[in-house]
DNA sequence: TGACAATTATTGCCTAAGCAAATAATATCG
DNA sequence: CGATATTATTTGCTTAGGCAATAATTGTCA
């Protein structure tokens, strides 16, 4: 376990140097050209992963998708709200397990998932012109060396990584 | 001008290997961790900016404080209304111009604001333990590489990084 | 079996951010 | 000067997330 870094101190702490504060606008500025884009789909920054999720198989009940999305239960059961009164999905009860609400896709679902992909892949590629391909790697495993930092979380049941942080 | 690059593909577009996607799992880390640690001094992570902001003198107003923290201007009312029933701040109608009102701090906001490089500094340090100062600077020069590909948003008049975005 | 624990989904209350409209004050231009 | 545009702030409506409490169901174990 490497001891934490020095490079930030208190005195005389500049925000123009906080890896946080560049990430959160770079962040910002991905959700945002998302959003614009997916407004055709009717699909808001919030809406777009749990919708990927249950297209991928990636969880089908309400705690499954707020664990996949590291979301509040309460949050996504009002999620699902808003997307099935969109017509995007339906809830099922579960006839095995009586808690259990499976969530389904509709038709207009599926085909709205469809386009998830496709704007997610160009937003991140534009995003990383001028990246060669090692740099584009080094990216990657500086975040997962920073994730891996971070005080660990309650495993995902549905990981976010399929097959969880191997090794590629 | 760099075009955009081709390491997403939305035919088998994996999301665990999404540089967004792993950047919003770091920064959420982040925004718990600062979080918490700011919890005695009653601050939450959407309140610390602005108080840091007033306390270095990075802006006074309303419109200021919204333009400095990329936040709409009515909910930087509402989260000045917050801060001040919490006392740490207060409204004085400017007499120059009378559509302005300036924010102060009080006593109690100054010494709240005190702690905030402190907590910013020990997280982020903790975060990137185990890099190195060259990766360090090569992180943040991804960073800023990214955030220069995103399409220009409104120049910042108090801008985040003072002196705006020349090279060091 | 039966008490107790754990899980699932939902709801209420709070903080929070975006957008649009309204109001007030200032700036600009003919 | 006066009409118009711009700016500053606030407020209402919506989406959104976290926490706590609730109800219904299922699992555990003596």
């Amino acid at each position: 376990m490497p001891k934490t870094a020095d490079f930030y101190r208190a005195q005389g702490y500049r925000p123009e140097d906080s890896v946080g504060l560049l990430m959160r606008r770079v962040l910002s500025g991905l959700a945002h050209e998302i959003e614009h884009q997916l407004e055709a789909s009717d699909l808001t920054n919030a809406q777009w992963l749990p919708l990927l999720r249950l297209s991928m198989g990636h969880g089908s009940t309400v705690a499954e998708l707020a664990r996949g999305c590291e979301l509040d239960a309460g949050a996504m059961t009002r999620l699902l709200d808003r997307l099935e009164a969109k017509g995007l999905c339906r809830r099922v009860r579960s006839v095995e397990d009586r808690r259990v609400v499976n969530i389904e896709l509709t038709e207009e679902g599926r085909a709205a998932a469809l386009g998830i992909p496709v704007v997610l892949s160009g937003v991140q590629n534009a995003c990383l012109a001028g990246f060669s391909a090692e740099e584009f790697e080094t990216l990657k495993s500086f975040l997962r060396r920073m994730l891996a930092n971070a005080p660990v979380k309650s495993p995902s049941s549905t990981p976010l990584i399929p097959g969880g942080p191997h090794e590629a």
